[in-house]
RNA sequence: CGGAGUGUAGUGAAUCGGUAUCACGCUUCGUUCGGGACGAAGAGACACCGGGUUCAAUUCCCGGCACUCCGACCA
């Protein structure tokens, strides 16, 4: 991508409505637009970002079998009925047509993927199933904040599974534990696995994926020294107090921001929409069921808060919106030659190609959008390349050979 | 939903009763050219909306709306 193509701008000063670090550097460096209180366009760079996420997150869903489908937002009053949602639900929003007809936006998709799994299985024999999503949820959020992260809209992966026995669900739902663990930690992100509630739907606890950011809004306790770790919402344990499970170190308290939960519905949904299928001893069950949700563009404004510097955002390599970015300075001709070899080569490349700003211009910009690696191209670079991170001071000039076995490593 | 703050060119700010100023950004020309260059000439604003007070309102008053923050809420 030409840099001197992008249809946004980078800001010299944030919006001064922009509080929030991630809200802050993501409208200055252009990847995303405030249409209304959490409501965002995504950019060009930072759908980017998005996207690679999603993918990051998809890839672990499928090696867990998870099978992606793409269900509808707008849903029929019936099914919200059905479960009790339509009047318990306080977030959902509800639209009415022109002949008085109700709906609501999906906050969730239990009232859509129950039924539509219950047409396909019959027997245990189509027993466990898991679909998921990466789709788009509504919620009547009294009070969205914190730019990307609390939004009224947002970009959620959604997995429902459905199990004839409680040792099928408990097999897959640690390996979805495991698997949300492998997504935060390609994305760099340490997540403390927080016990919390289980919501009005379910007596169970569920698992909340916590990662410490001041930008949160939970407040968790942890050990320090094993893993314990649970919501300050049910916590029967205080500050201070000897961790219950090691019986070694105090408690912590600490900000958080729940990325990702795992929720055991039992049957509470396939028992609302009569979901019963064949047993193998012959008799009519209904499938116990779990859903898991991972916060994708959540994901996305934490990944701001915990990586950036005073200069602007830091991406970790995984979801950085292009892998190198590529300066000229008054050297189109020669970094042409080097944009083409790499793009060949693979390579993601931001080319910033323009001619009619100064060269502390174009290190500002490279340092605010905060792709990992910085190419610059210049008389003073002579035939080498200087390779520069993002997160380093030093320079070093490379030739083409050296940068993309670099790059490929 | 309670509380607080803020609404003035694309962005950030000034003016605080006499219809608007500056910086950055944008356009054109020239000089520059490795950490946000310089000069010159331009374009760009119903001062959030509605009402009131006044000879006169961006400015004062009332009512909305929007955004941000704190809290509550977040099946």
């Amino acid at each position: 991508m030409k840099y001197s193509k992008l249809f946004v701008k980078t800001l010299r000063t944030p919006p001064k409505d922009a509080d929030t670090i991630n809200h802050k550097l993501l409208t200055q460096a252009g990847f995303v637009d405030q249409l209304m209180a959490g409501v965002y366009s995504y950019l060009p760079l930072g759908l980017r970002v998005l996207k690679k996420i999603e993918q990051i997150v998809r890839e672990e869903m499928n090696a867990i079998g998870g099978q992606e489908i793409l269900m509808p937002v707008f849903h029929p009053k019936d099914n919200w009925e059905t479960t009790k949602g339509w009047d318990k639900v306080d977030v959902l929003f509800k639209l009415k047509s022109r002949n008085e007809k109700e709906y609501a936006l999906g906050s969730s998709e239990e009232e859509v993927v129950t039924p539509l799994v219950m047409k396909s299985v019959k027997s245990y024999q189509d027993l466990p199933q898991a679909v998921y999503q990466i789709h788009w949820k509504f919620r009547d959020e009294l009070r969205s904040k914190s730019g990307i992260m609390r939004g009224r809209e947002f970009l959620m992966k959604d997995m429902y599974s459905f199990h004839d026995t409680q040792e099928d669900f408990d097999k897959l739902y640690e390996a979805s534990k495991k698997a949300y663990l492998k997504v935060y930690e390609r994305l760099g992100l340490v997540a403390k696995v927080t016990e919390a509630s289980g919501g009005d739907f379910t007596e169970k606890i569920s698992y909340e994926f916590m990662i410490l950011t001041d930008a949160g809004e939970d407040d968790i306790l942890y050990c320090s020294d094993c893993d314990f770790c649970v919501n300050l919402e049910i916590a029967k344990v205080k500050e201070g107090d000897k961790c219950p499970k090691c019986k070694k170190a105090a408690l912590q308290k600490a900000r958080a921001s729940e990325a990702g939960n795992v929720f055991d519905l039992g049957q509470k949904y396939t028992k609302d929409f009569n979901f019963t299928y064949m047993a193998s001893d012959g008799s009519q069950k209904y499938p116990i069921m779990g859903c898991y949700g991972l916060g994708v563009s959540r994901v996305m404004g934490i990944l701001v808060e915990k990586f950036n510097d005073d200069r602007g955002i830091i991406w970790p390599a995984s979801v950085a919106p292009f892998d190198v970015h590529l300066i000229s300075i008054k050297s189109n001709d020669k970094a042409e030659e080097v944009y083409k070899k790499l793009q060949d080569a693979g390579i993601e490349v931001l080319f910033d190609d323009r001619e009619d700003v100064s060269a502390g211009n174009q290190f500002a910009d490279a340092d605010l959008i905060g792709i990992p690696v910085r190419l610059v191209v210049s008389a003073k670079s002579g035939d080498k390349i200087e390779w520069k991170e993002r997160t380093k001071k030093e320079t070093e000039l490379l030739s083409f050979d050296e940068v993309l076995k670099k790059l490929q490593n």
